[in-house]
DNA sequence: ATGTTTGCAAACCTTTTGCAAGCAC
DNA sequence: GTGCTTGCAAAAGGTTTGCAAACAT
């Protein structure tokens, strides 16, 4: 986990813009959660009740720039709201939802280099990323 | 395209569910539609001005309908509505979405069989579905 | 006749926006 | 000091819900 506080400011002053203590722990927040899809609202939640509270507008404007500054990406498990996760480089991976538990899981590789250049070929399609979810029952579930 | 009227009818009088005009004239438009990915505004605009009006809300209700009894699919192209397209048999593809034109293109093949069997042992996954999005520049795009 | 379905309007929920006050540089 | 950033509250936009009237069977 590391001092994520620590991190968070060195990426912000490294885009240019203003680190801001809210942008500093909203991204902080990301990177100790690097393992959930948070949504805007969850990561409100956390912030709530600490010293300084930091309003959900600006929780939505400070992920949309770090969506821009591509730093995070941004998801959608159609549960109504969007959920976001750090990019991180050289970790393609695709996420497995739960029908019955609505839990994701994260599959770790990336097995599509190969589809995306015969796509590309056949429909003069220039790729640049994709999102693939698998549905289906998770283990637990399956059990229970 | 064919009689859409009187088989949307036949669909749905094969449910069980009841057989009204709204839902009738809805599951036609899908029918007739089948290369476009329609929202519920886009099916409403199309009845608005008809002799028999529908409400919005009687669109969602049926479309929750349909895709309970597995007559259609709920598609995310994040651009904040949700887009039904027919759930065909035998008809698997994946979508292309263009980052400045935002259309959307489809890919006839599915080349996920491998991916998800290796998947399933893996990860003690019992998938039951997929989604697949391609992001990048159409053709189109690309010349202009 | 009866339970289902509809339309309307209001409610809901997430996300966005306007604007004055506050802060990073 | 200056312009970017924040917080608040209000607006927006898509979707859902309650309820009385209308309809399919």
């Amino acid at each position: 986990m590391g001092d994520c506080s620590k991190q968070a400011r060195e990426m912000l002053a490294n885009t240019g813009y203003k680190v801001t203590n809210q942008r500093a722990r909203i991204l902080e927040i990301l990177l100790e959660n690097t393992d959930k899809h948070m949504s805007a609202e969850e990561i409100y939640e956390i912030i709530k009740g600490e010293k300084g509270d930091i309003g959900l507008a600006t929780i939505y404007r400070a992920l949309e720039l770090f969506e821009e500054l591509d730093i995070i990406h941004k998801l959608n498990f159609g549960d109504g709201r969007s959920r976001y996760e750090l990019k991180e480089e050289d970790h393609h991976h695709h996420h497995l939802i739960c029908s019955k538990c609505n839990g994701v899981f994260e599959v770790a590789e990336d097995l599509l280099d190969q589809l995306e250049e015969k796509i590309e070929k056949q429909y003069q399609f220039k790729i640049t990323g994709h999102h693939l979810k698998f549905y289906g029952i998770c283990q637990n579930c399956v059990e229970g």
